[in-house]
DNA sequence: AAACGCTGGC
């Protein structure tokens, strides 16, 4: 009996180790049937199996063996329940444990961070740190990264440079929070400055999540050939890395050296899997490069066996609609074998509307609005296309269901770094101390560009007001301004970089294509899918958003 | 013998 309860203890320690939380649980149930004997030790590395597969149902039934077992006492599995709670989304009971602990340490303080940030409480992380007596290298990662994850990645920063002048020790898990953030904001000096800190440290080597983060910073600030040249000095390269250097290709448009990089990657011999085919299917999409497409998801099917996910599926209608494949996206979507969700349905309207196929944008609508979508974005589109038939009996609805759903517009927000500053715009926004000089330069620019046949595309305006407000409303988009910005106060002939949180608009994306030909700048603007290269009137996308 | 913070997709 002692041998078996022994044996099982190791057998679930190692499901657990090996990353199979879920088996884990299964067997630590069975066992419990047989009369096993719980220790505080294995019950603690099950809660945190139950964390890692978010089993909320599971890890509150080992909370209360916990209690029953006299185990309330134990900060290292209280620890581990609170961490539980948090990565199931359920702050309130993580907080409670946290309070109700006798006493708490460094660990237990940390978690409690990350968990609050991680729920967006983020002013909260922040005073539980301040009030922290002692911190280790963990507190401040934690709160680092956890704004990261909060998109708060800007203050995040903000600590970092806190954490360096108060000297306290930054490792390799700083240095990876930090530059996942300057990837996530497209912050190009700070992330060189990090690059720097890494070799100065000598973090470089023997930890592949810091080569890889690099990689990903270049790439996401749009210096695929620092991407490139970083790729090729690792000495050691994992599957994230190749996924990393093939989204970057696919996200500036490259989909053929997106591919090549995939055939280079299996010839070396290291297998791809569900993220690095997105990676792929979306280099494909972005580059309207179909039959490849259609040979990467095949590939992905027939020759790993992976099971695609609804994602796979979504960039597989992308791909399809973007290239006005309509009849085989329809029959794709009826072939799947799961019904297709309101992202699918989305990005599906999507392709419809900017191909003006009405017919079949009005049924996938009607889809699309039976599937009651959380995100703002379906029914901005929904509402552009009802504006765009005239039907504006449908653009009210759409807009009643919105309120009634409590479904808010996230804010358009764009930002443009000069000389180390970075100014970030709303739309119609006048708090910039320039802002008189950049509304200027854009109302001159719009005359001379209506002058020359320009009409402003004001469909994805969602105010009822007239055609005059309309174009001002526009004319205020933070893309513009950002741009106005740049061109203002920069020397002639400079590159100007733009980021955007959300997709750039349709009517930003021909004025800015308008403006590079015009100034003869070359612009570039990464938006929340991809990266648009504006030169000499040209985008790189070539319209395949 | 057990606990926190890190890299690739939406």
């Amino acid at each position: 009996m002692m041998h078996r309860t022994l044996s099982n203890a190791k057998t679930i320690t190692n499901l657990i180790y090996q990353g199979q939380s879920r088996q884990a649980i299964v067997l630590f149930h069975q066992v419990l049937k047989n009369g096993f004997k719980i220790t505080e030790f294995l019950l603690s590395a099950i809660v945190r199996a139950c964390g890692r597969v978010a089993a909320i149902k599971e890890g509150k039934q080992f909370h209360c063996m916990a209690i029953k077992h006299g185990f309330n006492r134990d900060m290292i599995l209280m620890t581990s329940l609170l961490d539980m709670y948090s990565k199931c989304n359920n702050i309130t009971e993580a907080r409670l444990i946290f309070d109700e602990m006798p006493q708490r340490d460094v660990i237990a303080t940390n978690s409690m961070i990350s968990g609050l940030c991680w729920s967006h409480l983020t002013l909260e992380a922040i005073e539980l740190f301040s009030n922290m007596s002692r911190r280790d290298a963990g507190s401040w990662n934690s709160l680092i990264s956890g704004l990261g994850h909060s998109s708060e990645g800007r203050t995040g920063l903000v600590f970092f440079e806190k954490m360096r002048l108060e000297g306290a020790e930054v490792d390799v898990m700083t240095m990876v929070s930090v530059l996942a953030i300057c990837s996530d904001l497209a912050a190009l000096s700070n992330g060189k400055q990090c690059h720097g800190l890494v070799i100065k440290y000598g973090f470089e080597l023997g930890y592949l999540p810091v080569g890889n983060a690099i990689i990903d910073m270049y790439a996401k600030c749009g210096c695929m050939e620092d991407a490139c040249l970083c790729f090729k000095n690792m000495p050691l390269k994992n599957v994230i890395s190749w996924t990393a250097l093939i989204t970057g290709y696919g996200k500036q448009g490259r989909g053929l050296e997106a591919l090549e990089a995939f055939d280079t990657m299996e010839v070396e011999g290291v297998a791809p899997n569900k993220i690095t085919f997105l990676g792929a299917l979306y280099a494909c999409s972005h580059a309207g490069l179909v039959q490849e497409g259609w040979r990467v998801f095949n590939t992905m099917v027939h020759k790993y066996s992976i099971a695609p996910m609804m994602e796979h599926y979504t960039c597989m209608v992308d791909l399809l609609a973007r290239s006005k494949c309509f009849s085989e996206a329809y029959k794709f979507i009826e072939r799947m074998p799961v019904k297709p969700d309101t992202r699918l349905l989305t990005a599906f309207l999507s392709s419809c509307c900017s191909h003006k196929n009405l017919e079949l944008a009005r049924s996938v609508g009607k889809k699309l609005l039976e599937s009651a979508p959380e995100e703002a974005g379906a029914y901005m589109l929904l509402s552009n296309f009802y504006g765009l038939v005239g039907d504006l009996q449908g653009v009210a609805k759409v807009r009643r269901l919105m309120l009634d759903r409590g479904i808010r517009k996230e804010k358009a927000c764009t930002w443009i770094e000069i000389n180390k500053t970075v100014h970030s715009f709303q739309s119609g926004d006048r708090s910039h101390p320039l802002s008189k000089e950049i509304y200027n330069y854009l109302q001159h620019l719009f005359k001379k560009l209506k002058a020359n046949g320009y009409v402003p595309d004001t469909s994805m305006v969602m105010q009822n007001v007239d055609e005059q407000t309309k174009e001002e409303i526009v004319l205020g988009h933070s893309e513009k301004l950002a741009i106005g910005l740049g061109l203002i106060s920069t020397p002639p002939g400079t590159r100007i970089v733009i980021v955007k949180n959300l997709r750039v608009c349709v009517d930003c994306h021909v004025v800015t294509g308008l403006i590079s030909k015009i100034e003869g700048r070359e612009i570039v603007a990464r938006d929340s899918n991809r990266f648009h290269h504006f030169k000499d009137g040209l985008c790189s996308c070539e319209n395949h958003w």
